[in-house]
DNA sequence: CTATGTAAGATATAATGTATCTTTTACGAT
DNA sequence: ATCGTAAAAGATACATTATATCTTACATAG
């Protein structure tokens, strides 16, 4: 699924680049479709690593987190805080903003998958959430579960 | 808050540990007193470098975390995996058992509230979980956001 | 062609966590 | 009482993840 749509998701990510006047550097690219390649989210090390598969410029490890703080300021890329690794936005080639990100974590095979809860989900957690002095939160949510495949084996 | 019903706390974990059967050895106490008293979450690192005040027999970090496995197993501390850091369960002192929490850290001021999803909300979660291919979910969550003092000042 | 600014590289170090092995302690059986 | 065993604690090494700082490369505007 993912890579049927990547070289799509490339270039729109040079578009919008494009748009908002920032540059999408080779390093970055490197990242960024080796993000969009992957099957699941990876570490920053991770990312070095397979940069360097079969490239006689290596990818410092250093650049890749400098790399992804772009990429993640841009909202091309998501940090999964309870992972410690990256994924892509599973909206790139979408025209809207997705300050929202919902995450589903398998805690078997590390699937991921990006969702959108319903703002009727949403609103209950806000209301949770100011009935214990909390005004405002984050719509970045990760859920650990189990997917389906991993449930039934 | 947390320091009143301290002692309380304390004496009715030695009282589930005795009922259990298992052993909350000095070491232990160090540990889950210093996150009863704390104020906020800790790191493990933080959790021994408070301990180790006023104490001429250091607890070594990694001490820390192995107490801190055990206090987890036995649902006394909870572990924040978006902060790295332990605090403990709100509920030392309930009868019944926590295998749910949810909670809720301020980005500004690192203040944790641990509260209680409404089991509506949950399972609108759930049903958004399971149309993505993900049978079951954690009831464990953290929700960043701003509280209420962080976010008027 | 130089000055300037952004990106990338190199290096050092901090913070966090895991693995492994040894020593100590608790405690029941002899 | 003491001996043996298992659990707990301690010591050590190292892996992983991340940040900070300084330098170098390079494109481009003046």
């Amino acid at each position: 699924m993912r890579t049927v749509n990547s070289e799509k998701a490339m270039s729109d990510v040079e578009q919008k680049c494009a748009d908002r006047g920032i540059k999408l550097t080779r390093r970055r690219k490197e990242v960024l479709r080796t993000l969009v390649l992957a099957e699941s989210a990876m570490s920053a090390y991770e990312i070095a690593e397979r940069c360097n598969v079969g490239s006689d410029d290596p990818m410092p490890a250093m650049s890749v987190y400098r790399i992804l703080d772009f990429l993640r300021d841009q909202q091309f890329v998501h940090r999964l805080e309870t992972a410690n690794k990256y994924i892509s936005c599973s909206h790139l080639s979408c025209g809207h903003d997705h300050a929202q990100s919902q995450f589903l974590i398998c805690n078997e095979c590390r699937k991921v998958e990006e969702i959108d809860f319903s703002s009727e989900a949403f609103s209950v957690m806000e209301k949770a959430a100011s009935a214990a002095g909390f005004s405002s939160i984050s719509p970045q949510l990760e859920v650990r579960g189990l997917c389906d495949s991993c449930e039934t084996s």
